[in-house]
DNA sequence: TTGAAAAATTAGGCTCGCCTAATTATCTTA
DNA sequence: TAAGATAATTAGGCGAGCCTAATTTTTCAA
């Protein structure tokens, strides 16, 4: 039972996600609304989802997420908020229209090009000292991001150590996920430049713009679990010290 | 008759322009092979696609494109082509698999998008002389390139005084559109800061990475006619001006 | 010039994702 | 607690874009 996602339910998912983290219950005729569809077609596709197991749904009752779907919509939900970052940052896109187009995009985008554009949004967002090309300094970092040049890194550009993000006001404090306290809440800022461990990340939904929780702080041999759009991501130590995270204060 | 193409259509008339220019004639079976679909398909796709005008077919005869269909089709060729350009250069995605992903992302991406998609391009292959972080500074000119800046452009950081093609090779020469002579092969490196016109040679379908042919030098009061992938385009002295491009030696 | 091979078309059918109209179930409140 | 309002479902249908199998048309070579 383990169909491919068509896109429409793709869309199904992160709405579903959505209406639950907003308003608890995901109930047929607010999807239905912001899908722009009618009701019963939610009804067939409720239906269908929850025949592929990603949703939990009987006739007359609120759709709920399973673990399964939580998982795939929680995927879904941060590729779309990281393409709509790159969009709105990078490209000055006009937040409303990043939003649709980041849905439209999202389902073509393969992980690969993902991740290189990860790269390109913190390579972008890195102070840069030297009077090369950026494409070519670029390149050069994708390179050794993929730990493909045998040059020393060292004498290449870092910017991994040099990051300058341009978001960053006075009041946020920068630092990596491995220093925060339990419980405490931040924003996923860069990604280490480890390819496998990188991967992983992502591949977990963990991207730039990220949003979370420290549920519980690990040690060498423990997991960090963190928790980000309602899903349960565990981290080992070494991933956590090559992310970059914005503290939010709890005000 | 004026039908919105669909994804698949569009694909269609991508595909019978290549087959065109490839092999001067477009028939149900090839386009069918590089679709990937049967026949039958084809047949009806094209009778389709003849009833709204982008294409001339009745059965048993070759495909061929209208004026409109050929407007079309180019149009969508350069975009992908751009596209495929920006994966390959910048990102570094495998050739083959770029190629497919354009075509994938092509239909979703915003003409305003594509605009500034070009812009990040052209930004990246110009040389900079700054420790400012490149973000910033691409924001900048974007602004500047939209004409939205108040600040004096001068004062500004210049990527388009300053540009550094990483593609250039030694034999390559770049020179301005203007500045060819009639019957002159080449290749759009770079299109200028100015939005208006910018905006328009990009709706003809000239972007960065499009090869064209001079067929007719222009003057003040005539216009410059460009051959690219099949399709006339006419553009203005103070247009050519603004097109940096590479010239294709015809050795 | 004719007949086999290749190309194209017709016929009929499928799934997906959507729709409207009609009906039924659930909620709310007087 | 019953009736009217709201929400959801069933039933039936539509178009797009694809398919296979069968048939027809065209091409090409002996």
């Amino acid at each position: 039972m383990n169909a491919a996602l068509s896109e429409s339910q793709q869309d199904y998912l992160k709405i579903v996600l959505d209406l639950i983290n907003e308003k608890k219950v995901a109930r047929i005729k607010e999807i239905a609304r912001r899908k722009g569809v009618s009701m019963p077609s939610v009804t067939e596709a409720m239906r269908k989802l929850s025949k592929t197991g990603f949703v939990q749904y009987s006739t007359h009752e609120f759709v709920e997420l399973t673990g399964k779907g939580e998982t795939a919509a929680h995927r879904l939900f941060s590729k779309n908020m990281f393409l709509k970052n790159f969009l709105v940052d990078v490209l000055d896109i006009d937040e409303q229209v990043a939003e649709k187009e980041a849905c439209e995009l999202e389902h073509h985008l393969r992980a690969t090009t993902l991740d290189r554009l990860i790269l390109l949004y913190q390579f972008l967002s890195a102070r840069q000292q030297t009077d090369r090309p950026s494409l070519t300094l670029f390149r050069k970092c994708l390179r050794i991001a993929e730990g493909l040049s045998e040059e020393d890194p060292a004498c290449g550009f870092r910017f991994w150590e040099n990051r300058y993000p341009h978001r960053q006001s006075e009041s946020t404090v920068h630092t990596l996920l491995s220093k925060l306290e339990q419980g405490q809440r931040g924003q996923i800022v860069m990604l280490g430049p480890d390819t496998e461990i990188r991967r992983r990340i992502i591949d977990r939904g963990l991207l730039p713009g990220s949003r979370f929780v420290l549920e519980e702080k690990g040690t060498a041999g423990r997991p960090f679990r963190v928790r980000c759009d309602g899903c349960l991501i565990e981290l080992e130590l070494i991933a956590t010290n090559m992310i970059e995270v914005a503290v939010e204060q709890p005000n």
